[in-house]
DNA sequence: GCCAACGTTGGC
DNA sequence: GCCAACGTTGGC
Protein backbone atom coordinates (compact mmCIF):
# COMPACT_ATOMS: atom_id res chain seq x y z
CA UNK A 1 0.00 0.00 0.00
CA UNK A 2 1.46 3.42 -1.07
CA UNK A 3 2.24 6.05 1.88
CA UNK A 4 -0.23 7.91 3.23
CA UNK A 5 -0.03 11.69 4.87
CA UNK A 6 -1.10 12.78 8.29
CA UNK A 7 -1.73 15.80 10.47
CA UNK A 8 -1.33 15.52 14.34
CA UNK A 9 -2.21 17.99 16.86
CA UNK A 10 0.32 18.90 19.78
CA UNK A 11 -0.26 21.56 22.29
CA UNK A 12 3.19 23.18 22.46
CA UNK A 13 3.24 23.43 25.67
CA UNK A 14 2.61 19.91 26.15
CA UNK A 15 4.55 18.73 23.41
CA UNK A 16 6.23 20.73 20.86
CA UNK A 17 8.25 19.81 17.81
CA UNK A 18 11.19 21.29 19.55
CA UNK A 19 10.73 18.60 22.02
CA UNK A 20 10.58 15.70 19.38
CA UNK A 21 13.84 17.20 17.54
CA UNK A 22 15.41 17.46 20.52
CA UNK A 23 14.39 14.02 21.75
CA UNK A 24 14.08 12.26 18.20
CA UNK A 25 11.13 9.82 18.48
CA UNK A 26 8.41 10.07 20.97
CA UNK A 27 4.82 7.74 21.38
CA UNK A 28 2.09 9.85 20.44
CA UNK A 29 0.02 9.46 23.32
CA UNK A 30 -2.45 10.33 25.20
CA UNK A 31 -5.08 10.32 22.33
CA UNK A 32 -8.91 9.94 23.66
CA UNK A 33 -11.02 10.37 20.79
CA UNK A 34 -12.08 6.66 18.48
CA UNK A 35 -11.93 8.74 15.21
CA UNK A 36 -7.99 9.83 16.05
CA UNK A 37 -7.41 6.42 17.55
CA UNK A 38 -8.80 4.36 14.42
CA UNK A 39 -6.55 6.78 12.23
CA UNK A 40 -3.73 5.94 14.01
CA UNK A 41 -4.19 2.26 13.84
CA UNK A 42 -4.14 2.39 9.95
CA UNK A 43 -0.66 4.20 10.00
CA UNK A 44 1.87 2.45 8.36
CA UNK A 45 5.84 2.58 9.44
CA UNK A 46 7.33 5.44 6.71
CA UNK A 47 3.90 7.45 6.84
CA UNK A 48 4.72 11.27 6.73
CA UNK A 49 3.13 13.52 9.32
CA UNK A 50 2.32 17.68 9.53
CA UNK A 51 2.99 18.69 12.66
CA UNK A 52 0.82 20.63 14.07
CA UNK A 53 0.40 22.92 17.54
CA UNK A 54 -2.48 24.30 18.26
CA UNK A 55 -3.95 26.25 21.33
CA UNK A 56 -0.76 27.88 20.13
CA UNK A 57 0.37 31.59 19.41
CA UNK A 58 0.07 31.15 16.15
CA UNK A 59 -1.59 28.08 15.80
CA UNK A 60 -0.14 26.14 12.83
CA UNK A 61 1.84 23.53 11.37
CA UNK A 62 5.12 23.61 12.60
CA UNK A 63 6.95 20.88 10.49
CA UNK A 64 6.99 16.83 9.35
CA UNK A 65 7.54 13.71 10.95
CA UNK A 66 7.68 10.10 10.37
CA UNK A 67 5.79 6.92 11.82
CA UNK A 68 8.76 5.19 13.22
CA UNK A 69 6.26 2.42 14.74
CA UNK A 70 2.58 1.40 14.15
CA UNK A 71 0.12 1.37 17.10
CA UNK A 72 0.99 -0.15 20.15
CA UNK A 73 -1.25 -0.12 23.50
CA UNK A 74 -1.42 3.82 24.56
CA UNK A 75 0.83 2.67 27.91
CA UNK A 76 -1.06 6.08 29.92
CA UNK A 77 -4.08 4.40 29.94
CA UNK A 78 -2.96 1.84 32.43
CA UNK A 79 -1.06 4.64 34.45
CA UNK A 80 -3.27 5.61 38.15
CA UNK A 81 -1.34 8.64 38.55
CA UNK A 82 -1.51 10.16 34.39
CA UNK A 83 -4.11 12.79 33.42
CA UNK A 84 -4.57 10.11 30.39
CA UNK A 85 -5.60 7.20 32.93
CA UNK A 86 -8.88 5.13 31.47
CA UNK A 87 -10.50 3.18 34.70
CA UNK A 88 -12.32 1.06 31.62
CA UNK A 89 -9.27 -0.04 29.85
CA UNK A 90 -7.89 -3.20 30.50
CA UNK A 91 -4.36 -5.01 30.17
CA UNK A 92 -5.75 -7.64 28.15
CA UNK A 93 -8.13 -5.39 26.22
CA UNK A 94 -6.50 -2.16 25.88
CA UNK A 95 -9.11 0.91 24.54
CA UNK A 96 -6.32 3.10 23.59
CA UNK A 97 -3.31 2.72 20.91
CA UNK A 98 -0.88 5.19 19.74
CA UNK A 99 2.13 5.02 17.26
CA UNK A 100 5.64 6.75 17.66
CA UNK A 101 6.58 9.26 15.51
CA UNK A 102 10.77 10.34 14.81
CA UNK A 103 11.45 13.84 13.78
CA UNK A 104 11.61 15.04 10.34
CA UNK A 105 12.01 18.66 10.02
CA UNK A 106 11.60 21.32 11.36
CA UNK A 107 10.07 24.75 9.01
CA UNK A 108 12.14 27.92 9.46
CA UNK A 109 8.60 30.01 10.54
CA UNK A 110 5.21 27.75 11.11
CA UNK A 111 2.65 28.44 8.56
CA UNK A 112 -0.29 29.32 10.34
CA UNK A 113 -3.98 28.61 10.51
CA UNK A 114 -4.28 32.32 8.99
CA UNK A 115 -2.33 32.02 6.41
CA UNK A 116 -3.70 28.22 5.09
CA UNK A 117 -7.01 29.89 5.16
CA UNK A 118 -5.72 32.10 2.31
CA UNK A 119 -3.98 29.61 0.45
CA UNK A 120 -6.40 28.23 -2.54
CA UNK A 121 -4.73 24.99 -3.41
CA UNK A 122 -4.84 23.62 -0.27
CA UNK A 123 -8.58 24.56 0.72
CA UNK A 124 -10.03 20.99 0.95
CA UNK A 125 -7.97 20.18 4.23
CA UNK A 126 -9.87 18.75 6.79
CA UNK A 127 -7.78 20.57 9.52
CA UNK A 128 -9.40 24.07 7.35
CA UNK A 129 -13.22 22.86 8.20
CA UNK A 130 -15.23 24.54 10.67
CA UNK A 131 -15.83 22.62 13.52
CA UNK A 132 -12.87 20.27 12.90
CA UNK A 133 -11.46 19.42 16.03
CA UNK A 134 -9.66 16.18 15.31
CA UNK A 135 -6.44 15.97 16.52
CA UNK A 136 -5.12 13.04 14.38
CA UNK A 137 -6.31 13.42 10.51
CA UNK A 138 -5.63 12.47 6.97
CA UNK A 139 -3.90 14.55 4.53
CA UNK A 140 -3.99 14.61 0.36
CA UNK A 141 -0.46 13.48 -0.25
CA UNK A 142 -1.21 16.43 -2.91
CA UNK A 143 -1.79 19.01 0.00
CA UNK A 144 1.07 17.22 2.35
CA UNK A 145 3.46 17.97 -0.94
CA UNK A 146 2.57 21.70 -1.39
CA UNK A 147 2.67 22.46 2.10
CA UNK A 148 6.48 20.90 2.34
CA UNK A 149 7.78 22.43 -0.86
CA UNK A 150 6.12 25.95 0.15
CA UNK A 151 8.05 25.83 3.49
CA UNK A 152 11.33 24.98 1.76
CA UNK A 153 11.03 27.85 -0.48
CA UNK A 154 10.47 30.13 3.02
CA UNK A 155 13.94 30.03 3.87
CA UNK A 156 14.77 33.05 2.46
C1' DG B 1 -11.52 33.25 29.41
C1' DC B 2 -15.31 32.64 26.12
C1' DC B 3 -17.88 29.73 23.50
C1' DA B 4 -19.14 26.95 19.22
C1' DA B 5 -18.91 22.48 17.71
C1' DC B 6 -18.45 18.24 18.64
C1' DG B 7 -18.32 13.58 21.16
C1' DT B 8 -19.80 10.84 25.12
C1' DT B 9 -22.77 9.40 28.80
C1' DG B 10 -26.71 7.86 30.91
C1' DG B 11 -31.72 8.24 32.18
C1' DC B 12 -35.80 6.95 30.29
C1' DG C 1 -32.96 4.57 20.44
C1' DC C 2 -33.70 9.42 21.84
C1' DC C 3 -31.86 13.35 23.65
C1' DA C 4 -30.42 16.44 27.50
C1' DA C 5 -26.52 17.19 30.14
C1' DC C 6 -21.95 17.28 30.36
C1' DG C 7 -17.03 17.28 28.94
C1' DT C 8 -13.48 18.43 25.56
C1' DT C 9 -11.21 20.79 21.82
C1' DG C 10 -9.18 24.60 20.14
C1' DG C 11 -9.72 29.15 17.69
C1' DC C 12 -10.26 33.61 18.99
Amino acid sequence: MARRYWLMKSEPDVYSIDKLKKEHECLWEGVRNYQARNFMQEMKMGDEVLFYHSNAEPSGIAGVAKVSHEALPDPTQFKKASEYFDPTAKKDAPRWHCVKVQFGEKFPRILTLNEMKEIPHIQDMLVLRKGQRLSVMPVDKVHFEYIVELMRRTNG
